[in-house]
DNA sequence: TAGCTCTATTGAAACGATTCAATAAGCACT
DNA sequence: AGTGCTTATTGAATCGTTTCAATAGAGCTA
C-alpha cells in the first residue's frame, strides 16, 4: 500500500535461517572482525571511524542479527548465564528470593538456570553436574535445609567458579553467604511479646538440623536474661528434623497440640517460622482458643501468604527479595575480579530482619486469661 | 597411605584446567572422532570394538572429562535448554507449575533458563531476545495475565522454536497450550455449594481480561439453569481488571464489602480463585461473620496456602504440577518431531478440575440464617 | 580374484563468534 | 627521509565439539 523505496519481497523476513555475523560484514561491506568489534563495543572499537559503525549498526538491524551465545561463549568463555540452585521451591519463602536473584540478573544481562534440588542428595549432584556442563559462571545456591558441602566445594571451587549460599554458611572461606541475622530476630520477636504484656509463653524452637535454629533461640534467651523473664521449660518445644519443606506446618499443628495437653497456660506462641505459626495457629483454632483474642502468635521470615491469612500473621521479615539480590551482587562482583584478574575474598553478609506486626498478636491486658 | 600403581600426584587433580575431548582421546590413544561416538553413543557406535569403548570410557571417568555445552551446541545446534517465562511468579500459583515444568524437564536432562516477565511487556519482549539469544530449544510460557501474543507467535513460529503455553491460549495454531477445563470447575464449585443446602450464593467473577472468566462463569450459569437456582444480580459482582497479581485478594476483599453493604443476604460464597477467596473471607470476618458457621466460601486453584490458611479452604484444584508436566511433553514431542523431521501439530490439552473440600464450606442447614 | 558387505577407526571440515598480530595510511617530529 | 605515533581495518587462528566422507582390513560370495 504505502509506497517506498524497499523492494517487496525481502529475503529476511520470510526465510527462518539464522542470520549470522558474516551475513552482516558482507551486507555492510566490512570484515566480520570489525563487525565484532563495533557490535561488543570492544577496546579497539575506538578506532572504528563512526561512520563504520554506523552502516555496521544498521546492516545489523535491518537483518536482525542476533548474536549466537554458544559461539560467542566457546570463544570468550563467558556463558552469560548463572546456576540459580534452590533446595525446595516448594517452601514459600524461596519465590521472593527467586525473584531478587532473577531482577538482579536481569539488570546484568545475565540469565538464571534454575534447578531444584527436592531436598535430594543426588538430584543435588546432578544437577550440579548439568550447570557445570552449561558452564555458568556462578553458582547461587538457595539452601534452607541440609546441604552435603563437601562436593559443592570441592567442584565449584576446583574450577573457579565464583559460588554464593543464601540462607546457609559453609565452612571455609571458598564460598560467599547471605543470611538474615537470625540472632536479632530471635530478640525482636520475643521483644515484641513482651513489650505486648506477654509473661507466659511458648516456644517452639527450630529443628536441630537447621542452621537457623540456634542463633534465633540464642537471641530469644539472650533477651528473656535482659529482662529477667524465666522461660518455661514446660513451653518449650523443638521441631525434629524432616526433609519436607512442609513439616514445619505439621510439626507446629503437632507440638502446638501437645504443648495444650500439658495444660500449662500461656497467652502468646513464638514459632520458629510462620509454617510453624500457621500450624499452630490450626491446632490452637481446633482447640477453641481464638487467635489472638486468647493467645497471641508471632511467627519468622514472612512469607507471602503470612498477609494474606486470617488472622494475618505478625512475624518477624527475612528482606528475602534483598538477599537474593545481595547473592547476585556478590557473583558478579566475584566474575569481575575474576575477569580483571583482580584479588577476590568472598564475604560473609548478614541483612537485619524487621518485626512486621499485623493482626496474630495483641496486648495481653486484653487476653482472656483463662481457657 | 594405600599402596595403588597410579603415581602419587595426578595432573588432574591439582590443575583447574578443564578436560577436554582431546585429552580423552589421546590418554585413550583413540582419535577425538571414536571418542565423541562413543561418548555420545552415537549411531556408528554400533561398529566400534567394545574393548575400545571400555578404554575411552575409563579414560573420560578417570580424566573427569566433562563435555563443554556451548561446543557441542555450536555443532549439533542443540542447546539441552528450554526456556520458561512466567508472567508473575509472584502468583503463588506459579510454583507448582514450575515444579512440574522442573521435574519433567530433568527427566530429559534439559535445563530451564527462568525468565519472570514481571507483567511487563517490554521485559517480556527482551526476555524473549536474551532467550532466542541463548538459543533455547523451545519455550513455554506462564500466562496468568494477559500478553500480546504477536510478538510471541512472530518471533518463536519465524524461528520454527515449539512453544507452549499454559493457562492461556493463543489464535492460530502454532502453539500448543494447557489449561484446565474451566467451564467445568465452575459448575463443580457450584454443584458442591448447591449439594450444601446453599441457595443464597454471591459470586464475584473474575476481571474480562482474564482467558478463565468466562468459561468458569458460565459453568456456573449452567448448573444454576440446570437445577433451576436463581442467580441474583445483586450478589454477582466482577474483578476490575489489573495487571498487579495481588489484586486478587484485594478484589476479593473490597468486593465482599461491597456485598455486604447492600444488607443482601447470602450463606455462601463462590470466588473466582483462592486469591480472591481470601481477600472475601478477610472482609467477612472483619464484618463479624464466621467462616463457615455463618457462610460458606469456595475458591479456586487449589494454591498451596489454600491448605494451610485459617480456615483451609475449600476449592477447584487445578493440577498444576501436572500441567507443567504435560507442556513439557507438548514440546519435547515437538523437538523431536523436528529432530526427526516428522511433522507436528500443535495441540490444545484441557485437564480436569478437582473439588478439594476442606474446611469453609458446611451444610446450609448450619448455618446461621441471619447476620 | 574381483566384488561386496561389515566392522572399526579417523582426518578434516564445519559451527559462529572473538582476538591477536599484521597491514597500511596519514601526520608530525627531528 | 627516517622514525614513531595514531587511526582504521582485516586475515587467520582459535574455542571444543560433531559428523561426513574416507580408509582399510576381513570375511563372504560367485
Amino acid at each position: 500500500m504505502v509506497p517506498t523505496g524497499d523492494p517487496p519481497l525481502k529475503r529476511e523476513s520470510s526465510a527462518s535461517s539464522t542470520v549470522t555475523m558474516r551475513d552482516v560484514a558482507t551486507a555492510s561491506g566490512f570484515s566480520s572482525a570489525t563487525v565484532s568489534i563495533v557490535l561488543n563495543n570492544a577496546p579497539l572499537a575506538r578506532y572504528i571511524a563512526p561512520a563504520t559503525k554506523k552502516r555496521i549498526e544498521d546492516a545489523a538491524k535491518k537483518l536482525g542479527y542476533r548474536p549466537n551465545a554458544m559461539a560467542r561463549f566457546l570463544r570468550s568463555k563467558r556463558s552469560h548465564s548463572i546456576g540459580v540452585m534452590f533446595f525446595d521451591i516448594t517452601d514459600p519463602y524461596c519465590t521472593p528470593i527467586l525473584r531478587g536473584i532473577e531482577n538482579a540478573l536481569y539488570q546484568s544481562s545475565y540469565v538464571p538456570i534454575f534447578a531444584d534440588a527436592h531436598n535430594q542428595k543426588n538430584r543435588f549432584e546432578r544437577y550440579l553436574e548439568m550447570l557445570l556442563e552449561h558452564h555458568v559462571e556462578a553458582l547461587i545456591v538457595v539452601a534452607n535445609w541440609l546441604l552435603v558441602d563437601i562436593h559443592l566445594l570441592a567442584d565449584v571451587s576446583k574450577r573457579n567458579i565464583p559460588a554464593a549460599t543464601i540462607c546457609w554458611e559453609l565452612d571455609g572461606d571458598t564460598v560467599s553467604s547471605v543470611m538474615v541475622d537470625n540472632e536479632m530476630g530471635g530478640r525482636l520477636a520475643l521483644e515484641h511479646l513482651y513489650q505486648l504484656g506477654h509473661r507466659k509463653i511458648a516456644y517452639i524452637r527450630g529443628p536441630k538440623m537447621l542452621i537457623d535454629s540456634g542463633p534465633r533461640w540464642k537471641g530469644i534467651q539472650k533477651f528473656a536474661q535482659s529482662v529477667k523473664l524465666e522461660i518455661d521449660p514446660a513451653l518449650v518445644t523443638q521441631l525434629t528434623d524432616s526433609f519436607d519443606a512442609n513439616s514445619g506446618f505439621e510439626g507446629g499443628y503437632r507440638f502446638t497440640e501437645e504443648l495444650l495437653q500439658k495444660k500449662k497456660r500461656f497467652t502468646a506462641l513464638l514459632a520458629f517460622d510462620d509454617l510453624t505459626a500457621f500450624g499452630a495457629i490450626r491446632a490452637l483454632t481446633k482447640a477453641g482458643i481464638k487467635v489472638p483474642e486468647q493467645c497471641s502468635v508471632i511467627g519468622f521470615d514472612d512469607v507471602p501468604l503470612s498477609a494474606l491469612s486470617a488472622p494475618s500473621l505478625t512475624t518477624i521479615r527475612q528482606p528475602l527479595e534483598t538477599m537474593g539480590g545481595l547473592a547476585v551482587q556478590m557473583v558478579m562482583d566475584s566474575i569481575n575480579a575474576g575477569l580483571e584478574k583482580r584479588d577476590w575474598t568472598s564475604s560473609r553478609q548478614r541483612v537485619t530482619p524487621e518485626l512486621v506486626i499485623r493482626d496474630s498478636t495483641r496486648a495481653a491486658s486484653q487476653t482472656a486469661a483463662d481457657d
